[in-house]
DNA sequence: GGAGGCCTCGGAAGG
DNA sequence: CGAGGCCTCC
């Protein structure tokens, strides 16, 4: 036997020797599903199967780069020839080349789903419809889930039955929004990234070439995470597998936590109908954590009805019982979990790595953050604001992408007037208006002299023109400068730097060092990108249009700081747990109507998805797991009365801890549960709009007026402090007592400032 | 064009 | 509560 499979238990072994035909691979909650994903890789290779020929599809690029590292540690480089990443990043690659059957360029543009949304937002103001009716948000999940169901706009249109239930919901127009929105993306040479996934399907579809090359190119497909899978990526898949039906797909049915945005787990039910001589391995052996964890688990998954049969089980040790914390207000549940964590590091001697919190919502990290800082422990927070998403970061992007791709509508939009440069609202709604009217790209119209002077004055023109010569003197250099060298010079040429320098606060200050950021992370792929062979026999460094490639794909998660790895507390929504473990786990805010969430009451499915989310949350334990409610809870402002989740209950008494629960449960079986039936509906028809928000107004309480007294009385004149906005400056004076005291400080950048204490979150230096 | 006031509305999140 | 959108006023 081959040592590649020492390590590897009966079924891991089985199921990753089972390369020829199709297998699927059900892998419970810690039973080693990356490893034989990965191991399964190493196989193929070992067995001199071509990387070149292997697809393995993940839904993260960081599980992807990490499996590839792994892979390469254990066959050697070759193995980065491997077809692995997102399907988005695999596909995109693919349309670069094949594009071009359908019309798109090969620097097409990939569109985030802020410029989907300003584009929707566009189109709804230049139809004069009803913003509150057509919300971009909403617009975009409609058209979102069409596109992952395969249903184009045409389609859309001409499907009497989403047409009318459109009529019913009273909003006629959104077929014609959506094909709107479509040709727009199409002038524009963008894709959003349903359309990566739609057009790739489209393209092996209709083009029995292309088919032919792909299923010949990939004749090994794996396929991580496949209950999380939606339609487009299931016949995507089933297209490339036609032929050889070499494909693997793992996943667990119990931990498919996306149906809410378009996976759907029939994929996965459904793969024994699709592949008749299919194999199915289980991995039923949990070396995560310990028993009373993995039955506690097993305890709960048993309510959902919807679910593949597995025992799931450990050789693991009995370890602690759960412990539940029921706190009287969300503050003091952030109390109490710090106060648990300081006090299990002290008594077991771990570090802050060794703690997670989870929670449902990212609103709810204020509490637990507040409570970790009272106690000097160090957190980090996952989730939140991404790099990408950064206005400074999506400006500088913004003269990228229109320098490599001149039709980028939602790029144009962004910067022609950023820095300012004199070319206001009604200047770029008359360009917008003449580019529909003229069935133009912006950019096209901004070319014809003719129809400029029909609507603007010549120092508009001017200015306008002024702007695309700067963008087309950057364009010009994609081809003689490297990445590094154009971005920096676009970053001061543009005029973004100075007009950030100007900035003297201390947001003004990060967004630079954003900036900076975004150059260095350039330079470095200008650095470790090899370089191009020339005509002339000499080499090229990457540049900017290479950087572009798929920059839109990137999230947060693809440049970990490394500065920022020090020892501390992870603290995310339990999506992004999933995937991940820790020894001690506190899952947080276990209320009805916040866990399960009250959008999930009304149907059965979304409560077993809930059901499945706490399942993923509580088996990212190792030894010891946390539950804890608030009574009471601020949300959105109205301090809320709370009961335990429904989620506690389900859990075998014998797993936790009884002293715990002081005064008892005071419920039981009197509430009501509203179960309708399963609202899945599938292809064709779409969701029915979601659920109508039950009991906000009821549930409201009144707060206790006694707890609104303040005391500021640390702050003296005098003191250095720090202030969010302004920055560093010193107090003055101090007036007012209660909710009205008020200081006046002095701030060096910014001069003297009079703010009321109650709102100014000042920080003392000194 | 930018600052400041008023209003609205709120889920989880990968690419 | 707080972010973001929109409107008004300079």
């Amino acid at each position: 036997m081959d040592k590649l499979f020492d390590g590897l238990n009966k079924a891991q072994r089985e199921a990753v020797m089972h390369t020829e035909g199709a297998s699927m691979v059900i892998a419970g909650a810690g039973s080693g599903k990356t490893r034989v994903l990965t191991y399964k890789v190493a196989w193929l290779i070992k067995k001199d199967t071509d990387p070149f020929n292997i697809l393995a599809l993940t839904f993260t690029n960081k599980a992807a780069r990490e499996m590839k590292e792994r892979i390469v540690q254990l066959v050697g480089a070759d193995a980065r020839n491997v077809w692995m990443g997102t399907f988005h990043s695999i596909f995109a690659r693919l349309l670069r080349v094949e594009g071009h059957r359908l019309g798109y360029p090969s620097n097409f543009t990939i569109y985030d789903t802020d410029d989907s949304k300003n584009l929707l937002k566009n189109i709804v103001k230049e139809l004069n419809l009803d913003p509150k009716v057509y919300q971009p948000n909403y617009l975009l999940g409609r058209i979102s889930i069409c596109k992952s169901n395969l249903i184009s706009a045409q389609e859309y249109i001409d499907n009497e039955e989403l047409v009318n239930s459109d009529k019913m919901a009273q909003k006629p127009e959104i077929a014609r929004i959506f094909m709107i929105y479509q040709q727009r993306c199409f002038k524009a040479s963008a894709m959003d990234f349903d359309d990566l996934l739609f057009n790739t399907y489209i393209i092996l579809r209709d083009f029995p070439d292309a088919l032919y090359k792909y299923q010949q190119r990939f004749k090994y497909i794996l396929v991580d995470e496949y209950q999380d899978t939606n339609y487009a990526q299931y016949q995507i898949i089933k297209k490339l597998a036609a032929n050889n039906e070499n494909i693997c797909a793992v996943g667990d049915d119990a931990q498919s936590i996306y149906a809410f945005r378009g996976a759907n787990i029939k994929n996965i039910l459904n793969f024994k109908y699709d592949y008749p001589d299919h194999k199915i391995f289980k991995l039923e052996q949990n070396y995560r954590s310990t028993k009373t964890i993995v039955d506690a688990a097993n305890s709960i998954i048993k309510n959902n009805k919807d679910q593949i049969f597995k025992e799931i089980w450990t050789e693991n040790e009995e370890g602690y019982k759960i412990r539940i914390f029921r706190a009287q207000s969300d503050n003091e549940e952030g109390n109490l979990v710090a106060a648990a964590i300081f006090e299990n590091k002290m008594n077991q001697h771990l570090p802050n790595s060794a703690f997670a919190i989870l929670y449902r919502t990212n609103a709810q990290s204020r509490a637990m953050e507040e409570a970790l800082r009272k106690l000097n422990i160090p957190y980090r927070i996952f989730g939140g604001l991404s790099f990408y998403k950064r206005k400074e970061i999506k400006d500088l992007l913004a003269y990228f992408r229109l320098c490599v791709n001149h039709n980028d509508e939602e790029a144009f939009l962004r910067i022609v007037n950023y820095p300012t440069r004199g070319i206001g609202k009604t200047s770029v709604e008359k360009l917008i208006a003449l580019a529909g009217e003229n069935n133009k790209s912006i950019w096209e119209v901004t070319d014809d002299m003719a129809l400029l002077r029909s609507v603007l004055n010549q120092g508009t023109i001017q200015r306008i023109r002024d702007f695309t010569t700067m963008i087309r003197s950057f364009s010009v250099q994609l081809k003689t400068r490297n990445a590094y060298d154009l971005a920096k010079h676009i970053a001061v040429s543009s005029g973004i730097i100075r007009e950030l320098n100007e900035d003297k606060t201390l947001e003004g200050v990060a967004r630079l060092d954003n900036i900076e950021e975004l150059l260095n992370a350039i330079r470095e792929f200008t650095e470790k990108t090899p370089e191009l062979p020339l005509e002339d026999g000499n080499t090229k460094k990457a540049s900017l249009d290479d950087f572009m490639l798929d920059i839109a794909l990137l999230t947060d998660a693809d440049n970990e700081d490394d500065k920022d790895d020090r020892d501390k507390v992870s603290m995310m929504t339990m999506h992004q747990a999933k995937g991940l473990e820790f020894p001690y786990v506190f899952v947080v805010g276990l209320e009805e109507n916040l866990f399960p969430s009250f959008q999930s009451l009304s149907s059965r499915a979304d409560i077993e998805e809930e059901r499945r989310l706490f399942y993923v949350a509580i088996t990212r334990a190792r030894e010891r797991l946390f539950l804890s409610y608030a009574e009471n809870r601020y949300r959105w402002g109205d301090l809320l009365a709370c009961e335990p989740s429904r989620f506690i209950d389900e859990i075998d008494q014998k797993f936790i801890e009884k002293p715990s629960l002081r005064g008892g449960r005071h419920f039981k079986m009197t509430r009501h549960h509203h179960i309708s039936s399963d609202n899945t509906q599938f292809p064709v028809s779409l969701p029915a709009n979601k659920k109508i928000k039950p009991l906000r107004q009821a549930e409201r309480m009144a707060v206790n007026p006694s707890t609104l007294s303040y005391d500021f009385s640390e702050l003296q004149t005098g003191m250095e402090i720090e202030h969010d906005h302004f920055g560093r400056g010193k107090i003055i004076s101090l007036e007012g007592i209660g909710s009205n005291r008020k200081a006046t400080i002095f701030f060096p950048n910014i001069g003297q400032k009079q703010l009321l204490l109650k709102f100014a979150k000042l920080r003392i230096i000194k």
